[in-house]
Parts: structure tokens; C-alpha cells; sequence
DNA sequence: TATTCTAATGAAAACGTTTGCAAGTCTTTT
DNA sequence: AAAAGACTTGCAAACGTTTTCATTAGAATA
């Protein structure tokens, strides 16, 4: 192979050929009305002639930014997230912004490492959601002290001042549990991931309330917090909650109502006609698979976009960031798993 | 907020208050034998104390590469591609490379404009996977002309020149469908991609062959080729091979496969009774399914390690490009939907 | 004591841009 | 015809590094 000299030109290539400064052919390529017309007319020919870019690295250089922003994640390969990736990335490269994505494996320490690889002047701002297991958030605030742009989504700590775009899991489960009220449920299982994640407590609490504002008895033997997402521990983990009876199901996860259901059929308890069930988050699998699972769909697609257009606001006035919290509608999905008069 | 000047310190600020020159802080802080001990230990010191970060930005200008490599993938949200991502940034990371990703969505015009703008000094290399309307290469040739590191990876087309990351598709389909015959399948459906994507054409292929080299008949009225992977789209798409009968399928996707066991399923034929099935793929889907399917699992994850380190090399060594080509494994996966004596 | 060698440091150039300032050439005005 | 103004352009600095080359001071040699 050849050595692949000159196969980039410059703003000097074209200043060499054309016999002026590069000042100049900056200046023409930047439509100044400071350049003689016909001037910038040739440096523009030229310039399209040999498909002249820009060089990006120079320019962050001198402009001291990078026009790329950070995202980090706990999981890539997960439907949700993947939803959010692609919100984020579509408003940033609307917006002329690049995206490093980077993935925590839902690990504190890599969480840490990645903030602290990409903060060291890779990136304009980042865009975060915690590992399950992140307790302690002096990464983050580190971002709020250096006053650069940092965007919480998702899972967000009330320990760190930043902004964040979220849903109300709250609201949200009081939603899916009044749902399953209203079909006459009476004594309803519910089916949990792990509670030290904020999202996770406020689920809970927002079934609980929704049993305590209608007057439905809440059974603790009947409820699990499983910390795994894997399909199968979930299934074990659901197992024990079928050792008693009930009539309705909340799953904080589609994955685990489907786990659940499972257990059920097993049983040999039809649903939705002696357990209506009801899981969270919308994942393709919940309208697939038989019965179709009714959900509460989570706008993950405008969670990103959401995000990522909040931040890049605080990047480009980075003098007046205030901090907001936006809170996304959610929408229940009534499928077969709930479907009865 | 306060204005966040000499947030970022550099090595200027501690060639300052040291009272020695920038070189030398340079030099110190790289462990050149040049500088004298005691020196050098006072700067690593100041540096410390001040956690000093180089900037990322100047270093990228001076040594002309940016230690970034930009991945472009048809979609994000689509478990196998995730795990392609996951795989590239594992190695990446592991070896100080970011990563850049950007999805075409499947449209042509975006993959062909984020090429360009990956190309424009943003990146070292590029790692990339052609959407299902690509027909044109002219945007991949043009890195293979500059010298340019590229790797192409699973939809790689045979007229670029580049390495290549793949799996034998005919071998993989052939190794399905001999599953069947061996099954004692002897009319056999099949349901596939859109055709002008080479992948499905040789898996097409390798489901002939295997029919051949076995002499099972070949029946054109219960071949389908889908184009959309929406499921609903493919359970309609598959509804019409049910108009015949058949003793085996075989889907080269999953979902199709599931859609097509759906409408097996309303015919009241049984699985794997009277039908055995096998998709392709693996998706997490068709181990939770009822009944769970038989599929090929494609290496995702290592497909995207072994993208990246090839193209990490040739990276590394730009002068002495060689052109591979990679062949990852395959390997069936024997469920319900196909398991009978 | 004069010369050479060695060790440590600094100055400056370079990477590719943008931009404030100075300077040049024409026109216009008086 | 001289001064002022309007257009164009170029020079140089700056962004934060690394690295080549030159320089200094001191030590070793003759």
C-alpha cells in the first residue's frame, strides 16, 4: 500500500495553490463578507474540487470544544437503553454533536473509570444513568463542581444536583396496580427488582399506595425483589410467590411477568381469567409472546432525545445552567394478560 | 454559576509555578531520562496533586490520530447488533480507543453521510455493517483508496476490498436444515430476508444445497422472503405458507420463525409434531418463547471484538495493510420447537 | 588552565484552525 | 492634489502538546 501522504489537504494547500494566506481561504470558506467575491468564489471552487473538510481536531483545539458528548450506560445489549441510545443520537447529530457511548455493565467501578476517561477533555458534557450497584455519586458531583454539563436520566439520584429526565415510577405503578383493581383484583403479587435502586423503591411504594387508597388489603408473602434480569433466575426467584394464591400480578419488569406467568401456567391458573398480570416497560417480547402481556410503555426513545437536547442546552451556555427535572408521561398498554371484563 | 476559568489546568500552569519550562514538564511527566530525578519528581507530584489531565484534544492534533474509531451499524435497537457494539467497545476501551457509534436506521443516505463525516478527521478507522438498502459502495471504496483502516463486518459486501468479519451463512443455513432432514423433516419450508442482501442469499443458498445433498424435494410454494422485521408484518408474511403443508421450517431469523409458529400454532398443527423449527440468531426471544425454538447462535459479541482488534491493528499499521477475512462459528442450539426422537 | 564531554534544560517549531490588528491599495471627498 | 475612507489582504498569536535543536553549567580530561 501506498504511503498516504497529502491524501488530506488543507486550508494552506489551498492557500499555497491559490497564492494567499490562509487567513484568507478561512475567511472565504467562512463566507466573510471581508473577502473579495471573487476570491472566495475560487476558494470555494477549489475547496469542492478536492473535497477540503475541515480539520475537526484543530478545531476543537482552538475552540475548546469537542462537539462530542459522553453517554454512559449500564447496559447496551437491553431494549431500553438501546431506545435511549438512539433518542440521544439522534438529536446530537441533528445538532451537528457526536456521541461516545459507553457501557458500565451495570459496574460501579468501570462507571467510575468511564466518567472519569471521558471528563478528561473527551467530551463537552455527559449523559448518565447509574449501575445497580452505584451508591456512592462522587463522580458525578464532580461533574457539578467543574461546572460541566452533566444530564441524569432514568436512574437518577436525588444526591446529585443535576438535572435529570425521568419518569414518574411512582405514578407509574400506581397506574399498572390501579389497572389491575379495576379488573377486580383483590389480592395482587407483586414482583420487584432490586430495592436499593431508587426506581425500584418508588414502584413499590406507588403499588402500595394504589392498595391503600382502594382499599385492597397488601400481603407480604407475596412479594419478591429479584435482584437478576436473567430469565431463568427470574423464574426461580418468581417460583416462591405461586406457593400461595392471588388474583393479579405486578411485575416491574416484562421480563419478569413473563417469568411469573410462567410459574403460573405451570399451575395450571388461566390468565387473565383467575390472575391478570401486568409488567412494565413495553419490551417487544411483551407483545409477542402468548397471552401478550399489558404493560406500562416507557417512552425510552424520547427519554434520550429529552436528554440530550437538555444538555446540549447547558453546553452551549454553560454560564446560566439551571438545573430542571423533566418527568415523562408514561402509557398503560392493555393486553391479553389483563384483558377481562 | 461561577465561571469555571482554570478548571483544567495544564502543563503550562505547572512549568509555571515550578519555574521551569514547559518542556521539561513534558518530559518529566513522560519519565524521560533526561530530566533529573529530583525535578521530575516534583512535577509527577504537582501533577498529581492538581489531577492533571493532558488534553486529549492537542495530543490528537499533534500526533494526527484521535484514538477514536467510528462503528456504523444498520440499527441500535436489535439485540444482535448490541452485542456487536458491546464486543467492539470491550476491546476498544481495553486498548485506550473510544468509540463512535452511529446508526443508519437502514437507510442508505445516512450511511453513506455518516461515513463522511466520520471520515472527516473524526476518527482513525472505521468499522462498519451495510444497511439492507445499500447497493452503491462508493462510500466504503473511498476509505479503502485513502488507506484508510476499515473493517467490514456480518453484511459484508464481496465487491469492497476490505477486511472482512463474518460467519458462513451458507454453512450455518445448511447446518439448520440438515437439523431437520435429520429430524426426519422431508418437506421443508423456508422463510427469509430480503434477498439482495448477500447474507440471506447464501443462507438461501445453503438451505438448497442441504435439500440437495440430501435428496429432500425443494418446494418454491412454501418459500417465503419477508422484508420487514416488524413482527406483525411477518406473521402476515408467513401466513401464506401455511395455505400448504409442510413438516419443517426453517426461518432465518427468529422472529420469523416465531411468527410463523404463530400461524402454525392457529392451524393446530403441534411443535414439533407435526412441524419442527429452527430460526436464526439466538435472540434472547427464542429461549422464552413456548415453545422455545431452535436457532443458530451467531457470535455477536466476538464478531465485534474481532472487528475492532483487526482493525486496531491495521490501525496500528498503517503502512502494511493486509486484506482478511475472518470466519466466526456458528453453532446450533436444539429446543423444544425441533426436539423430537 | 584550556579543552572536551556529559547532563539538564529551554526555545522554538509544528499540528490546522480562527481572528485581532496592521497595512496595503483604491476610491472618494474636500 | 491631499486627506480620509472603504475594501482587501496578510501577519502573528493562540489553543496544549511533543520533539528537535541549541544552550548552559559543571565535570572530566589533557
Amino acid at each position: 500500500m501506498a504511503i498516504d501522504k497529502k491524501s488530506t489537504i488543507t486550508i494552506k494547500d489551498i492557500a499555497g495553490e491559490l497564492g494567499i494566506s490562509a487567513s484568507t481561504v478561512s475567511r472565504a470558506l467562512a463566507n466573510s463578507p471581508l473577502v473579495k467575491p471573487e476570491t472566495r468564489e475560487a476558494v470555494q471552487a477549489l475547496a469542492k474540487k478536492y473535497n477540503f473538510q475541515p480539520n475537526y481536531t484543530a478545531l476543537s483545539l482552538r475552540s475548546n470544544q469537542t462537539k462530542t458528548i459522553g453517554v454512559i450506560i449500564p447496559q447496551i445489549v437491553h431494549n431500553f437503553f438501546s431506545l435511549v441510545i438512539r433518542g440521544i443520537e439522534d438529536y446530537s447529530y441533528s445538532q451537528g454533536y457526536s456521541v461516545i457511548v459507553s457501557s458500565s455493565q451495570e459496574i460501579y467501578e468501570r462507571e467510575v473509570m468511564d466518567s472519569r476517561t471521558l471528563l478528561a477533555g473527551r467530551v463537552d458534557g455527559l449523559l448518565a444513568c447509574i449501575s445497580k450497584e452505584t451508591g456512592n455519586y462522587d463522580h458525578l458531583n464532580e461533574f457539578v463542581d467543574r461546572n460541566i454539563p452533566l444530564v441524569l436520566f432514568d436512574r437518577a439520584p436525588e444526591k446529585v444536583n443535576a438535572t435529570k429526565v425521568v419518569i414518574d415510577d411512582f405514578q407509574a405503578a400506581y397506574l399498572a396496580t390501579s389497572h389491575l383493581i379495576e379488573k377486580e383484583c383483590r389480592k395482587i403479587s407483586y414482583i420487584g427488582g432490586p430495592e436499593n435502586l431508587n426506581i425500584y423503591k418508588r414502584r413499590f411504594e406507588g403499588f402500595k399506595a394504589a392498595l391503600k387508597d382502594q382499599n385492597v388489603a397488601f400481603h407480604p408473602e407475596i412479594v419478591v425483589h429479584c435482584e437478576s434480569e436473567d430469565f431463568d433466575e427470574c423464574v426461580d426467584a418468581t417460583a416462591k410467590v405461586t406457593g400461595s394464591t392471588f388474583d393479579g400480578l405486578f411485575a416491574t419488569t416484562d421480563i419478569m411477568a413473563i417469568a411469573a406467568i410462567k410459574n403460573i401456567k405451570k399451575k395450571g391458573w388461566k390468565i387473565p381469567e383467575d390472575v391478570a398480570v401486568i409488567g412494565f416497560s413495553n419490551w417487544p417480547i411483551s407483545s409477542i409472546y402468548e397471552p401478550s402481556v399489558s404493560t406500562i410503555d416507557q417512552p425510552g426513545y424520547e427519554m434520550g432525545r429529552r436528554s440530550a437536547q437538555l444538555l446540549i442546552e447547558q453546553i452551549k451556555d454553560k454560564e446560566n445552567i439551571s438545573i430542571k427535572k423533566d418527568i415523562l408521561p408514561v402509557e398503560l398498554i392493555e393486553r391479553e394478560s389483563s384483558k377481562r371484563a
